[in-house]
DNA sequence: CTTAACCCTTAATCTATATTAAGGGTATTT
DNA sequence: AAATACCCTTAATATAGATTAAGGGTTAAG
């Protein structure tokens, strides 16, 4: 079972998430903590998966994910990362409240602070600023995704490889190489040929 | 030289386009059509180069583009097409206001309604629903984006193109096969295999 | 403490897709 | 009406990256 309550402690991060963007009044601030919902995550847990509609909204206090999808043949494909700071969720899903074809699985005991598509809602409908946070999150979001693809179709596996690590220094140590390869697009045994050509030169 | 006047005349589709969302009142229909600009673009024009910023949010009213950027090798990687009632800009450049990776160029003789950021800001502070619509926008692309990725990295040439087609019948037919291999990931050689082998079976 | 489940690497073979080349067809442009 | 620039296809050869297999190392669980 998962243990899930309202939040009542670490909410700092999320206001200072927010702050970096227009920052919240005081209402604005308790209507959002007031519909948080706190869950701790296991190692190997997963928030979504494929066939079920994705539910909430949510922020990553601590810990890591990955967002994947799985094809014909089993083989996992990471669309996303998702470690402190950040948001993850499948926003077709959410949104269309259609099955999802992904699965998001915590890579690390994580904990995570959720809002529901209705209080999601509810804090569009009576607070503007949320529409506007929430359109700066996304259209970063969009751009890194956009970045991505281009990547991901005009360079080779190794200036992904290099990208990848350029972009995201930390992550490189604290994920299994695995899971970077499914991110890359390559499979494990590829990738460790291009670190050991890349260590060579 | 391009001919840009404010525009007068077509502003029916945009506002309709907005209707499918939430509705403008009058003073939001006039803030918005009294800072559209309409230009007609010729086949083979740009609306962006790679190295420059880009200026504006542009909404096709008729035509067609491609959005894409160019490897090491010179060869071409369409990221996205724009048909009429769709929008394309490469919007990390606009909002960053950094030089773009990105080709933007007209596959068809086109009109666009373009915003500039300045524009687009003023419409964001003083009518909120703005915020909303364009969030809303944002957000549906970004779930064909994502969409898109998990394809290219997921399926064969094969099984992409068939999305392609079921995707956008429309588009088949219209464009040439070389910019639907560009977007599909392939050479116009291979998809001309691929196409072959369909047709046998 | 032991066993199982992962994780990483190397190397041989294989495959989906690229590259090169060539010919014929169709639009644009002059 | 000719010339030029595109566009599409076929086929031979080449290659980036997959697959299979095997061995050793580390972490987690019983």
């Amino acid at each position: 079972m998962i243990i899930a309550h309202k939040a009542t402690i670490i909410l700092e991060n999320i206001i200072n998430h927010f702050n970096r963007y227009l920052p919240l009044e005081e209402e604005e601030k308790l209507a959002l903590t007031s519909r948080l919902t706190e869950r701790k995550i296991k190692r190997r847990q997963f928030l979504l998966q494929e066939g079920d509609v994705c539910k909430s909204f949510t922020y990553v206090q601590s810990g890591c994910f990955k967002m994947y999808g799985v094809d014909d043949k089993g083989v996992e494909h990471n669309l996303a990362f998702a470690v402190e700071d950040d948001w993850i969720s499948d926003i077709g899903s959410l949104h269309k409240e259609q099955p999802s074809k992904l699965f998001i699985e915590a890579i690390e005991p994580s904990v995570v602070l959720q809002l529901s598509k209705g209080d999601l809602w509810y804090l569009y409908s009576n607070y503007p600023k949320f529409d506007r946070n929430f359109r700066v999150i996304i259209e970063d979001k969009y751009i890194e995704l956009q970045d991505r693809l281009l990547q991901t179709v005009s360079a080779t596996a190794l200036n992904r490889y290099e990208s990848f690590i350029n972009q995201y220094p930390q992550l490189v140590n604290r994920l299994p190489s695995t899971q970077i390869a499914s991110y890359l697009g390559v499979t494990p045994e590829f990738l460790s040929k291009i670190k050991n050509e890349r260590f060579k030169k």
